[in-house]
DNA sequence: GGGAATATTCCC
DNA sequence: GGGAATATTCCC
């Protein structure tokens, strides 16, 4: 559904040349792409967030709540139809709630659709670079092992499988080690060599 | 750019009911979607890829070598800004090649953009379900595990064991991680400590 | 909400 | 060619 959109759009886009065209790109270029340029490297995600919040110019939409603390999408329907594919490659309005997971954002009201970050606030551009967007953490049970834990038979390949993932997570965390212990032997080379320096800056005043 | 295509398309699509649009749903439908569903659960790149090299309807851009073993993309450019944008979200040839990469299609000519793949062939779509995507493997593979998958068979018995024991490693490694991290960030807080009171006694002397 | 597979981008 | 980050989809 959504590539025959794009489908249909490039096809009509190449055979002629409407004025909307440059408009669109006019839009583009001084919307999202000036807080992306101002911002370094911000995630699209969120500059594009950002902008859609800030300046879709539909307020009756989405906009920042009254405390510009947080933002609401007043039109779900209407957010999905006409603004998410303004600014991303899909018009789902679940995808676009996934990456606010993703980065961190929470549903701040449970009689609508209100979104909050601490660093995402009105007027505020600048604390965007202070979001993070969420690794998926090496997990140290795999959920397919604690699935043995309740005592079904497992085959050889399942327990092979399982080793291969066992050693990766060691090699991974013996390596953190190393990088922490030379972190730390650099640290306590450092400091005799520090309280030296400042006794014998004692010594000479 | 791209973003703003999309834009464009969809701003436009939403104030004119095109015939265009119609036609493109009914080649959508017959065309992508019906692999898609003959094949169980065939990843999409798999199924778009073959229609766009079986029925393209523009050989001169995309069509299969002479034996049918491979398929070659005779103009690029085209095919970036024509055909791509048909099947997928973006209309980069890097971004193609990539997703070809990924599922294991070889460049096979030097002197073209020939890409094969043993599963993917002229006439026979029915290959394409043992097509495998590339996981990220982990690149050093324990080699008394490799031995032991080649030579005699283990029992459970053995593997559960070292499974456990690679278990009990993981969490001592864990363990281990912590105790640094405190070790760490107890050094970095009380080293400005530590310089203030140097300094102090620096002032009293 | 988020895990995980797949897709797209970016970079070496 | 492919590693890795980010984006989109699918599913629990």
């Amino acid at each position: 559904m959504h590539e025959f959109l794009w489908w249909a759009f490039r096809s009509k886009q190449m055979e002629e040349k409407s004025c909307m065209v440059d408009a669109g790109k006019r839009r583009d270029e001084q919307g999202v792409s000036q807080l992306q340029r101002a911002g370094k490297c911000l995630p699209p995600f969120l500059s594009k967030t950002y902008e859609l919040v800030d300046r879709s110019g539909a307020e009756h939409v989405v906009s920042w709540n009254e405390e510009g603390t947080a933002f609401v999408v007043w039109l779900p329907e209407d957010l999905s139809q006409f603004l998410l594919p303004k600014y991303f490659k899909h018009c789902n309005f679940s995808s676009f709630i996934r990456q606010l997971n993703t980065y961190g954002f929470r549903k701040s009201a449970s009689d609508r659709w209100e979104f909050r970050h601490e660093k995402f606030q009105k007027g505020k551009a600048h604390l965007l670079g202070e979001i993070t967007r969420r690794k998926c953490e090496p997990s140290i049970y795999p959920s397919h092992l604690k699935a043995r834990e309740k005592g079904t038979v497992i085959e050889d390949s399942h327990l092979l499988e399982e080793n291969k993932i066992l050693q990766r997570e060691n090699s991974e965390l013996l390596l953190q080690i190393a990088r922490y212990k030379a972190l730390q032997s650099e640290l306590m080379n450092s400091l005799p060599q520090f309280m030296a320096s400042n006794k014998k800056a004692r010594l000479l005043s």
